[in-house]
DNA sequence: CGGAATGTTGATTATATTCAACTGTTGTGG
DNA sequence: CCACAACAGTTGAATATAATCAACATTCCG
């Protein structure tokens, strides 16, 4: 892991940082926002403020509060679990367009997880405030709101199913498989992973020397070939055969 | 296990089953409904339905499409995972007056789990239609559903948190540490494991084996006695100690 | 280039599962 | 009320799975 004990300042407003346009550019981008009016975004937006990261900062800790939710405009965070050791479980990657953080905001709870930065990104810190408000009098809002934490909740359900239900071999297997996903044919492909593989370690619950076990027990049935973080399957059928 | 395959048929809607006053009282009771005025109860209720069924019924099958969320007036149930082999994963015990298949239901997504009773149970099945129109005119209720979700949510990334950071040993000894909460003395206490061993050990993600193992080993150090469900905790301090 | 971060590999160990046999408990129908 | 069957719990031995420890190789950036 990098090195950051400390949650990370934000660093110097610059650019477009207090442009209000911009902001409300990048909330109107948000899913929680989608369909919802120009003054709704507006008001929100006038509370929000952006800040940038750089790889490796620590933007959110656990059992700390939220200034708010966190969305990411650009770059790419992840939200992990301390275990035991001093590794983590990785709970989601969260891409642009994406936040974090509704449900303990909304509860004025803690936050349940530590967040990381895993590369420059630009974040906006949307206050509890505004969104308290715009729950109560948009309807558009609330629905995504509603859908927003019903979609965490089921992925969470579907992830813990996923461990129950198959080893991480298979699991691997699967991940994989659905990366090849946009390739429609079977012919092989090549796959970037989108983060590290100790990272993708975590998000399996399992360390990186399991990984790149599994990964050599893939090479070796002459299922994939590997270059670094470029994967090539050699035969997806069987891939996702033994992804069961 | 109990002997089951498939859902469930609701039984005979005896007693006072189709009494409107009586499905009002119910539902007026959920946290769902906390603070709703009697008209939106009385309107969800026309559409809701009670069901009552026998103790090892399974109430909703994983992948199907749920009838309503359903929420319990009385007796328990279990949401669970089914696993490799034969077993089982518990994700949540559901008890009087709670509910279960928000998410699911409001997204129109299959249920993600299995709902089996586990004692002779009174249910009360409510439809999406109504739940979706409150969502949208009753602010009060809009407001229970996000803290009901965001809940749900922040529970099972505490779930994941606590079989992450700790042992099954230790989350054993804090599970038996909370139920001794309500008797604040240190003195020796008797408490009622609320579910068989066997349940019990599906919600740790543990063999009913493993934590037969795990309680004898409790017990032979002096920590506890055991006599069938019943627990008495001898040394309430060195046992919370190991839940580190 | 140099140093941090990332990835690999082998040996060893921890943890819990699986399998199998057995005992105890409980609820039900005769 | 008893007998029986289904369920619940216990225990031991063998096994599976992945973690941990330690050492080293590689890649990525500044």
């Amino acid at each position: 892991m990098l090195q950051h004990t400390e949650v990370a300042g934000q660093s110097s407003t610059h650019g477009r940082g207090r442009d209000p346009h911009f902001i409300e550019g990048v909330i109107a981008n948000l899913p929680l926002f989608r369909g919802v009016g120009r003054a709704s975004v507006a008001l929100v937006s006038s509370c929000a403020r952006i800040e940038h990261h750089r790889r490796g900062a620590l933007i959110a800790r656990q059992a700390e509060m939220l200034p708010g939710v966190i969305a990411i405009a650009f770059g790419l965070a992840k939200l992990v679990l301390p275990r035991r050791r001093g590794d983590e479980k990785v709970l989601r990657f969260i891409g642009p367009n994406e936040s974090f953080g509704e449900a303990a905001v909304l509860l004025g709870r803690p936050c349940p997880v530590d967040a990381f930065v895993l590369a420059d990104s630009m974040l906006a810190i949307i206050p509890a405030q505004p969104l308290r408000q715009l729950q109560e009098r948009d309807t558009v809002f609330g629905n995504n709101l509603v859908r927003t934490l019903a979609e965490g909740l089921l992925g969470l359900v579907a992830d813990i199913d996923a461990s129950a239900r198959r080893s991480s071999a298979q699991r691997l297997a699967a991940y994989l498989d659905s990366l090849a996903e946009p390739h429609s044919g079977s012919a092989d492909c090549a796959i970037q992973l989108p983060v590290t593989k100790t990272a993708l370690a975590a998000r399996f619950g399992i360390t990186k020397e399991t990984m790149s076990r599994l990964l050599r027990e893939l090479k070796d049935q002459r299922l994939i070939m590997m270059n670094g973080r470029t994967i090539t399957i050699l035969d997806r059928a069987r891939l996702a055969g033994m992804a069961a």
